[in-house]
DNA sequence: AACGTACACAACCGCGATGTG
DNA sequence: CCACATCGCGGTTGTGTACGT
């Protein structure tokens, strides 16, 4: 560490330090509230932001006559209160994005988030603390390890882009019992999930209110566009075409860096069980996908909704191929 | 009914980054 | 350039509830 950077690491600390004594201080002087909030203590922040708007949190919590920090009013507002929040099950199509997105990218919720809509980086990472940390203990291996996450890739996600289509497929018929089970968009107009779409997909992504575009470039981490919606959606987008974007095959983003475009160079196995049949092109470094598609045909639209009916005992099975041929 | 446990979700904390005067 | 205030992110903890014993 050179002198400056650690002047500044100085500074910070210091500054840090006064920055929590203030805190305490004013906590002392106000006995400021903290714990859930109150359904007063939430009218008041909602009026507040209502008639002046947001930020200056410090200030506002101080303004709005709120016996809380600043920090809990943006975290209250941001997470709960905001009116575009979207609350309830995560989707199957939302599940799916997590787990791509989270494969490129780590625990950087925030930048998740952001292709999710309504859904906040605290829901995402909860979500994927309490579903997916759950199975990852569940099968013994750590959730950051090549078995974990090759078992997502070759066996959890074909599952779930198998059930989605399934579901919205049924969807353009008629709505069924066991489709409600298995389908957690059926809530959604009817009209948009018209026959007259090329493929089932798009409608998925309609249905999921998801960024669902062919030009979306996912990899990019300097678009030159803060806006994750700034490329129009397109109708006649379709799966293969949202998830042709170039996905390392080799596992050698398991470092949990964040790609540069040049990661991408060498990605000449792009992720083709998105492309339409992919249970038949898939090839999973052990040769497994194949042999287990019909079972999963059998087994994947049992069960409810969540990624708790996406693993059993395949997934130990896949995972013991995988320290095989790893020689672990 | 009482208790313990697991789970989901809300809220908090620490810290680095950024904005501002 | 500096000091300070604020924002935003990721990790962690707390709390309410459903469920099993």
């Amino acid at each position: 560490m050179n002198v400056e950077k650690r002047s500044s690491v100085v500074q910070t600390q210091s500054r840090q330090e006064m920055e929590m004594e203030v805190e305490v201080e004013v906590e002392m002087e106000m006995e400021l509230r903290r714990g859930p909030w109150t359904v007063e203590e939430d009218l008041t922040l909602m009026n507040y932001i209502t008639t002046h708007g947001e930020g200056r949190w410090n200030s506002l919590a101080r303004c709005a006559g709120l016996k809380r920090t600043g920090k809990s009013c943006r975290l209250r507002w941001l997470n709960y209160l905001r009116p575009d929040v979207r609350r309830g099950n995560i989707t199957l199509e939302e599940q799916l994005l997590i787990l791509e997105l989270h494969s490129r990218w780590g625990n950087r919720w925030s930048k998740i988030a952001q292709y999710l809509p309504g859904r906040t980086d605290n829901e995402i990472k909860n979500y994927w603390r309490t579903r997916v940390q759950k199975h990852a203990k569940q099968l013994k291996c750590d959730v950051n390890s090549k078995q974990f996450k090759d078992t997502m890739r070759y066996l959890w996600m074909p599952r779930l882009v198998e059930r989605i289509q399934a579901a919205a497929a049924a969807n353009t018929t008629r709505f069924t019992a066991d489709t409600a089970a298995a389908s957690s968009h059926l809530t959604l107009p009817p009209q948009e999930t018209g026959a007259s779409l090329p493929g089932n997909a798009a409608a998925i992504a309609n249905q999921a209110h998801l960024p669902f575009n062919s030009n979306l470039d996912l990899t990019s981490e300097s678009s030159g566009s803060s806006e994750p919606f700034a490329t129009q959606i397109s109708p006649l987008s379709d799966l293969a075409d949202y998830y042709s974007l170039p996905v390392n095959h080799n596992g050698n983003d398991d470092d949990g860096h964040v790609n540069s475009n040049n990661d991408n160079n060498n990605d000449s196995n792009n992720w083709d069980y998105f492309q339409g049949g992919y249970s038949d092109s898939i090839t999973s470094p052990c040769g497994y996908f194949n042999q287990a598609a019909d079972f999963q045909q059998n087994q994947w639209y049992v069960g409810g909704d969540s990624l708790d009916s996406l693993w059993n005992v395949e997934d130990i099975y896949f995972l013991e191929q995988q320290m095989k041929n790893n020689l672990i």
